[in-house]
DNA sequence: ATAATGTCCGAAAGCGTTTTCGGTTGACTC
DNA sequence: GAGTCAACCGAAAACGCTTTCGGACATTAT
């Protein structure tokens, strides 16, 4: 009970040798099926588990993936970073494989941190996310021959692994919806173009006015951090053109819900004069007042899909190239996305009193 | 620059033994500060990284620790889990250890992985959370003689090693800042006692309301599970009291965004007629209209925390009993908690019309 | 001069697997 | 009854590191 059982003692207890064993065990053909259902049995009652290190030594890999957590920008996309790795680390323990999380503090580390992987091998394949549109990495991790699938493209993802949500085609879904209901002015806030996925968003914005036939305004264009002050603070801009949009496309929920505060600070409703719909399907959009719009991505699946992506891509079975997967993203209706008010802006200053929208109703 | 330098080809390189190599690297009393420095340089020089299946096999010890993900009800403190695990990660990284992510389905399966990992110690040592009032975990893995540290208490944690928020505490304060803004009638939406910090919150309600010389009155506590959907039913059961309270202490701050929405439903504006605290200190409370008092739990330096006493525990240089530590949670002055409104609830029938406070208006 | 002591290093065993290679059976052919 | 061929298994090397043990040499004490 104390020490645990080594190949070596239920070898001595079947009195065969410790090389059969294993090969029992690994389902060898050149093993008689009497002897391997004794040594599996044996096994099973001796709760036999290999050592992972002889193992992974012995065969030379090391069945463990590592997803590199995006650290730059702390709470941004936290919310279903942990599903995700819930979702890889599942789909691998179906495997027997373990995941290990990575926390490079910057770019520099993150690099040092590859060429470490690569030498030690230690971790046989890599998941990297938050992609920029130039991004240095896809070039390094090729060039170390290390196996890795990205969670985003790139300008430099080609012949890389890859799975990705269809941003541009959300964007003009989500820009489509908004000119459906009858706007005309549709601005975007945007997210900063060195992440690629926010260019596509960006494409996505352009190509939904294009297509809805309205005249692409440059002012209509914001961009900004992605967090809930920049949301606020992009908005406040927005607010303060001469004729201010009437719908809001967000490259984010968290951007979208600090949009909705400089919303409300100016005095309007979000939903009524401004209609905005955001991007991730975050939960805590529907716990907001009034509840938020968005565009949700796949999360649950998209762990599973990465872990086994990258896993054959490490057995070598498939080749990163034909490891591309596009998904889409869906509309969930909710309560910010309306049809315009008509007399808006011009009724606008009657509604300007800076009071919040909705602490209204008990004049205490 | 294909194959990783390994020990023998930088003892080829010097003319020494690898034993010798493996000994100046290790900083051995018995090899000369020359050859040391040699042998250093020429590490270096080749990028060496030692294998690291084949030195923990040697070694015996994995490096490695897991954090047990509290997998059963979905999406509710996911928020900072990401973030305490990237400080575990971080913590560890520091110490050259790896952390790896284990995702049980259920508790039988947790079981089942504790005895996996006890017999092949690739995993050194657990991190485990949400923590029951009756924990099996304590006894088997200690049973089990696995090093492990549990982000919480338990009725079952007194020689084990632990990390803990004062919730007891931390509601006492919650509810004497309430009592202390002159509320008379302080509710509690609990969670399940199942949970022990559910359980100590619960406590803490109690103690603070005696303290305040209130009179318990147990129509004021109301048990929930831990989600928007439950903080949102379990203050609709209070509001249909004949004599509802002016102030809820909230589970967390999920539950007393679920809380809001209901007493928006009513007709009523959280802060005013209805104050709430809540706990966690959620980034997302900040955002939400209006912005969420709560009771903030420090969750920066709680991974950093955890994956040091773990260490010191693997290494044996601790004992568990020595590692327990309790830390304070703060509370975040916001604008839910206020003064009571005098006059309520007698003015309670002149706001009762159903309507959403804030989405009213738009008659399309 | 011999012996005792220290300093530095090499040989080799060991960690627990996997896998190659060869050897031993027995049955089956001619 | 000698040779062939499967079928089945054991011995041993290999993976790359750590660590024990002992040996070579120089230095100091006797």
């Amino acid at each position: 009970m104390g020490e645990p059982a080594r190949l070596k003692v239920i070898a001595e207890r079947l009195n065969l040798s410790q090389s059969t064993v294993s090969r029992a065990l690994n389902d060898y053909q050149d093993i008689s099926d009497r002897t391997k259902r004794l040594v599996r049995e044996a096994a099973n009652e001796l709760g036999y588990q290999p050592n992972m290190h002889a193992r992974r030594l012995a065969l030379g890999k090391s069945e463990t993936l590592g997803y590199v957590m995006p650290w730059q920008d702390r709470q941004v996309t936290e919310s279903f970073l942990s599903e995700l790795m819930a979702g890889m680390a599942k789909a691998l323990a179906g495997y027997g494989w373990d995941l290990t999380v990575l926390v490079p503090h910057n770019v520099a580390e993150e690099l040092e941190l590859f060429q470490r992987i690569a030498r030690t091998r230690h971790i046989s394949g890599l998941v990297i996310s938050r992609t920029y549109s130039d991004d240095p990495r896809f070039r390094v991790l090729r060039d170390l021959q290390i196996p890795f699938v990205s969670h985003g493209r790139s300008n430099d993802s080609d012949g890389a692994a890859w799975l990705d949500v269809d941003n541009e085609l959300a964007f003009a879904e989500m820009t489509a919806h908004l000119a459906g209901l009858g706007h005309r002015r549709i601005a975007h806030i945007a997210g900063p173009e060195v992440y690629n996925f926010a260019r596509q968003r960006r494409a996505g914005w352009r190509r939904g006015i294009s297509e809805a036939g309205l005249d692409p305004d440059s002012a209509l264009l914001e961009e900004t951090e992605l967090s809930f002050e920049g949301g606020k603070a992009a908005m406040v801009r927005l607010l303060a053109l001469d004729s201010p949009p009437t719908a809001i496309c967000c490259v984010s929920d968290v951007v979208a819900i600090g949009a909705m505060q400089a919303i409300r600070d100016a005095g309007l409703v979000p939903g009524r004069e401004i209609s905005l719909i955001g991007y991730d399907g975050l939960e805590i959009g529907a716990w907001i007042e009034p509840p938020l719009t968005t565009m949700r991505q796949p999360q649950r699946s998209a762990g599973r899909q990465l872990a086994e992506m990258l896993i054959s891509l490490v057995e070598g079975t498939t080749e990163a190239a034909d490891n591309q997967e596009l998904v889409r993203a869906s509309l969930v209706r909710r309560e910010t996305a309306n049809p315009p008010v008509s007399g808006w802006p011009e009724s606008r200053q009657a509604v300007r009193q800076p009071t919040r929208a909705n602490s209204g109703g008990v004049d205490s």
